[in-house]
DNA sequence: AAAAATTTTTATAAAATCTTTATGGAACGC
DNA sequence: GCGTTCCATAAAGATTTTATAAAAATTTTT
């Protein structure tokens, strides 16, 4: 078993101890760290999934713990303070945090809101659905849907939508579609593109004739957002 | 114009008014929904980039909002609410929603909140992009951008600012220009560079009878900035 | 094997782009 | 200054490209 490592940056042994404990009964590994220094050493060498840090630390102002931290680390920092002032926390979320919460704090909201922070963070990672606006691609189970609504696609059609989600807002030229989705060969049979292009507009766009998806991009290709 | 778009579902017209001069000012377009049916009528429509749901509405409890939502709709979700039991928050949180604020709210905070959720929910794309005060060309992309927005070239045009872009400053001469887009056999149609000039300036110097970025070398050829 | 679904071809009208022509003004050389 | 060449621009004409339907061929399913 592999368990979500969170690191706790608090000098407050009660507050330490506290956290490991929901955290543990919630199925999370605890690291703790009593000082800036030694949470960033820390940080450095587990990089844990997530960090909750106190602002009120004593060696270093947690703020600059948080910007040091945001100098590589990209997974959600929560910030712990019994700071309420609404200047601290609108600077310390600009700086990069992830949530803000105040002491005293209630931890199954803490908990729900790690989860939630954890859960939006490995979407990136470990994506199966795409989305965009109202049409959703679920890659493992190949299926799309528009404004939750399942669409029925062809093969050729599923493959060019996932090409083209895949390269979203980029322009993609007839050669690449036609390489990617046909194969070498395939690269001059332009007319395939512009039925395939023409039928899936029919399925995914509210109006095929002014497409907010899948856009022309005349004499090069064509573009999808 | 190219603002983000936030939409705001609540059924009061005060709290939608305080949210919409606040965001406004901050550089937002607003979208308002009074009733959850036309909230997600407008997400589909529009798919702005954060919604501000209340979950207090009328015709549909907001908690149904968030569920129809989050069957397909992918960015941020902030909760309002007057309820500040622990167990509607969790609920919430697990069901989707990125952040829980409880009215009253600091406006400073909520949009700090929301440029927080905004920045994370930003696909990381690897961008290869020129700059020229106020136009950018997005080499991957293949498109070019005045002020922020989109601006729709042909495909020889495109050819032709990309090959400006790329000798920055440097006089290129009619021979040139002419071999590099269209070919080896046209270094004499001087026209085609006079009519193609024309039509680039047309789209990207806000007057084309004084233009700052393509210049006119006379007898020679001409020059980007 | 028949039926159904999908892909490939073919045909055609509409749209967009490129090329050519025309015209007036600007720059240049003498 | 004055004729010539060069440049900017609009607009007409030619060509290419695109969208779409529908027929033909192929593949998959029943």
């Amino acid at each position: 078993m592999n368990r979500i490592q969170v690191l706790v940056i608090d000098d407050e042994p009660q507050i330490r101890k506290l956290l490991q404990i929901n955290l543990e009964s919630h199925g999370y590994q605890v690291l703790q760290a009593s000082s800036g220094r030694e949470g960033v050493q820390l940080a450095a060498s587990f990089s844990p999934e997530l960090i909750i840090l106190d602002l009120g630390l004593p060696d270093q102002s947690g703020k600059e713990i948080l910007k040091a931290l945001r100098e590589w680390y990209c997974s959600p920092i929560f910030i712990l303070s019994v700071q309420d002032r609404e200047a601290d926390i609108v600077e310390a979320l600009d700086n990069g945090a992830t949530d803000y919460l105040t002491k005293p704090f209630r931890t199954g909201e803490l908990l729900a809101r790690i989860r939630g922070a954890i859960r939006r963070n490995q979407v990136p990672i470990n994506t199966n659905t795409l989305c965009f606006g109202d049409l959703e691609l679920d890659l493992v189970a190949r299926l799309v849907r528009k404004n939750g609504e399942l669409i029925k696609l062809t093969s050729k059609e599923y493959q060019l939508l996932l090409l083209f989600a895949k390269n979203e807002g980029k322009v993609l030229t007839h050669n690449f579609l036609l390489r990617e989705v046909w194969g070498f060969s395939y690269q001059t049979e332009t007319q395939y593109l512009r039925v395939f292009v023409a039928s899936l507009r029919k399925k995914i766009e509210d109006d095929p004739n002014s497409p907010k998806h899948l856009f022309t991009e005349n004499r090069v290709g064509y573009r999808f957002q």
